[in-house]
DNA sequence: CTCAATAAATAGGGAGTCTACATATAGACA
DNA sequence: TGTCTATATGTAGACTCCCTATTTATTGAG
């Protein structure tokens, strides 16, 4: 989820309703994250220091919209690198060609 | 978890402390299951029906060696799809390419 | 004037992983 | 003989995280 979500306000910053519908849209429908999962999440990455989020209003609404910060960036390198590792990992067990 | 423990006794039946020790080679060391959670996960995929455990002693110790069930194979299928579904959802999101 | 979409959030449940600990035997080595 | 390592299984409890369900509120369509 971390990565997912560093990952996805890494172009541009973006409102938690908004990283729900990338997500959906960039996985293709494969991944339908609900707010239960997001909004925790956020405040999680933002008390880490690796989003800064901002209170906004568009439209009457408001919205808390998310940056990655510098530290956000390096994490997501990690976070990137830490999946390539895990799924050759899981990969080479799973491969049947073993 | 699930899908590895399945796919690591696919080939021949084996006893969890020769999983462990299975699944830290197949992976090249990155993969260093804990007793804690391997023990508690194999009785609960015996549970499940995909395995099927038994007592055997081998040089004074005893074990517990586990087969893959007809049901356990169809479930490693079917672990092996969601995983691979999985990876490309996750990997559409984090592939910076987009 | 009601419903769908937009927007955020939390409480509580549940599942699973990990740390630590407990138990026990076999074999190596001093 | 005694100790240590490897082999072998297991549980209790903490911890984290994800999900379901619910609440609140606004905008715009029908």
């Amino acid at each position: 989820m971390d990565a997912l979500l560093l990952s996805v306000v890494e172009r541009e910053p973006l409102h938690g309703y908004a990283i729900i519908e990338a997500l959906r849209e960039r996985s293709d429908g494969a991944l339908d994250v609900p707010t239960g999962t997001v909004y925790p999440a956020l405040r999680r990455l933002e008390r880490a220091g690796y989003l800064a989020g901002e209170w906004a209003v568009a439209g009457g609404r408001k919205r808390r919209t998310y940056r990655l910060t510098d530290s956000g960036r390096a994490a997501l390198a990690g976070e990137r690198s830490a999946w390539k590792s895990f799924t050759t990992a899981i990969g080479s067990v799973l491969d049947p060609s073993r």
